[in-house]
DNA sequence: GTTGTAATTGATAATCATTTTCAAATATTT
DNA sequence: AAATATTTGAAAATGATTATCAATTACAAC
């Protein structure tokens, strides 16, 4: 999985007649080492107490390339940070977002995935990707 | 409809203990004059043509107060605009946008919807608000 | 209508996340 | 080892949004 993800990512800088470098690596490492959904911000501190010369915009520029070469996905919920999360090849989920703890939990749902696709046909619509987030209280928080 | 928003915004501004002003009006009757999902930048310059003397700061302030009232509701489709949208009373809908030309379209679903509620319920948690968007190429693109 | 007071406005500066710039450092090819 | 193109980190720039503030305005009390 891991040896997998490194794979996908190498042989795309290869085949983009990119380099391969300490800071991608080491980037690559810690990002997946880490839990789903860390925000860029969250991500450059944590690595920054291991690797303090890494730079910020080093950090924004690698995660890019690991959205572009398939191996991570950005995401955003609303709170103005831009979030990364691990991409398994056949999977999709979608999220469940609280709003007072920051707690996000995923789901699939072949019913409305299904559903999507027939409204979209309705359409003539040609879907690309989808967004679908249910935002509120996790069960902790609403107690 | 027209009035009923107007209405609405009136009694939330007394409420509130905030002030009627020319401004205000002049915006808000623009708004609803409008079509859905317009940027705020999109907005600022269309009232500018007619009201030179506005200022930006005011339109995003009292775009916030539409949505505070309850008569609008800002949303993000993540080309980095708000855009705002008229809230009709007891009416849901998710949208279609379209990636190529920015056309949106609008749908309802309420066996998505339901289904939604039961997923929430299976984790214990309770939905504020939701977010469902299928992005890709509407009918004119695709072809 | 005048006055007093608090809210509002518009211009501008500040903020925040992200991107760009650029000279120095580094990876890869020859 | 030398040549070349990419990458890096620091700092500046960007773009959307928000805060600041002095001047203006709305509105309630007289
Ligand atoms: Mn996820
Ligand atoms: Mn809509
Ligand atoms: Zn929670
Ligand atoms: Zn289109």
């Amino acid at each position: 999985m891991k040896r997998a993800k490194k794979k996908t990512f190498s042989d795309f800088i290869a085949q983009k007649g990119l380099k391969s470098t300490r800071q991608r690596d080491i980037i690559l490492d810690f990002f997946l080492s880490t839990s789903e959904h860390m925000s860029l911000e969250e991500l450059y501190l944590k690595l920054r107490a291991k690797h303090p010369a890494i730079g910020y915009a080093t950090v924004y520029r690698t995660l890019k390339l690991f959205a572009e070469s398939g191996i991570a996905r950005e995401i955003q919920f609303g709170d103005g940070q831009t979030r990364y999360e691990h991409v398994t090849e056949g999977e999709h989920h979608d999220h469940l977002v609280c709003t007072r703890c920051g707690a996000i939990a995923e789901f699939e749902n072949a019913t409305i995935e299904k559903l999507q696709d027939e409204i979209a046909d309705s359409y003539g619509f040609l879907i690309k990707t989808h967004k679908l987030e249910l935002y509120g209280l996790c069960a902790k928080c609403r107690k």
